[in-house]
DNA sequence: GTGGTCTAGACCACA
DNA sequence: GTGGTCTAGACCACG
């Protein structure tokens, strides 16, 4: 299980499973088409109700990562469409916020670019 | 007034407040020292209860980056302090996410270098 | 409840609660990990309104005290870290006023060591 | 000048006054009988109002620490009075919430009594 | 069930 | 004038 849930965190169970599917996704430890666990097997491996599960599972799919099929399961989507607007609005922000509070806090560019190249390296070691 | 705040967002109005200070800060529209409105009267400027201010204020002072007084009003912090790790943990984390989307969504290492360097050019343009 | 509230004090309501948790986990009567009432639910046992109850919890939370969760409840902290360099400066300077005053007041060394290690040994009887 | 104001404390500056007053009767830099600058040229040397000056004179002669005189002027006190009962519970209830403060985050018997014997070597030098 | 957010308005303390 | 405390009550989010 790749999955690491911290039931102590302020980010909400559904939305942690959310984005570590993602990273998992980006490190290729999840491959397109890869069917997942279900949802209630999911649920007993992380220690948290099903629905929380499924509640990760449904927002996985209306953003285009997952595709949910009663009878086959749930698998990683084939082909992850780019961004919506209105999606990548809203990472964008967050993203300048976050360069914004490192500029701040009086880290340098230099400083700024090499975290970020370091993360980028981390989930994306292909290429 | 340089804040611009979006009540229908689901980023509460107070985290709101609090980012675009920050991005404030960061682009020196705000200087060390300076002094921001009141809580009373920002909150009356976007159409917010003054408490909801309040909380923004507060959140950023014991982030470290304004200093309030009873008397004399609030402040932008003259030396704002580096992250504690705990917090740069949670910002890297928050980094990692927005990142690996990007990364799955098929987004190459230079487009998404590209991207984050606008930012840091947006928000740092001195340097 | 072992909440005793004065709400003629000159010292704030959320801050007697803060005070009488911190005791009340150095008496081992409250144990970590152990599940304090709900902020509304104090608030009735406590004749006070539950933001007032929540502002306490939230200070505790930050100061390291106490875990909040919007769906398990509150919860005394595990490991309480040991005071940060600010912190204690304040403390220790609280400390010092008191010591000066009865210092002050003519108060010898012996009587005054005396008194203080009477109060260690109420909230530390344990070693 | 002996007092060490700090403007941007979160303690009240007429509190900051009568704390560092009291320190130095206690360190014996101010004497029994000496005699005090005078609330305007007080506040001129600190840089405050002289109404906050004369708040702490007021609230230290009520507490016995100085005696006013329209004539003479403000002078230390020769005999300080022990604590009264009320204000000797208040100071205790300080003292036991900063000690149940190191307790709850693990420092020992031994090591709290040192940091505290420290203190009062520091302000009470003599005997 | 839990805490989180927001509003509205009262009264107090500091300088 | 400023922020600080407290009340009262609404509606939302999480699991």
């Amino acid at each position: 299980m790749f999955l690491n849930i911290d039931l102590d965190s302020k980010i909400p169970i559904y939305e942690q499973i959310e984005n570590q599917i993602i990273i998992g996704i980006s490190k290729e430890i999840l491959e397109p088409g890869e069917i997942l666990p279900s949802v209630r097997q999911l649920g007993i491996d992380l220690g948290v109700n099903f629905h929380t599960v499924n509640k990760a599972y449904k927002a996985l799919e209306s953003r285009g990562f997952l595709r949910m099929d009663r009878s086959s399961g749930t698998r990683v989507q084939e082909a992850i469409p780019k961004f919506r607007e209105r999606e990548e609005t809203i990472a964008l922000d967050s993203l300048r916020v976050i360069i914004a509070e490192y500029s701040s806090r009086g880290y340098s560019k230099k400083e700024i670019t090499h975290k970020i190249q370091e993360i980028i390296e981390e989930v994306k070691s292909n290429e």
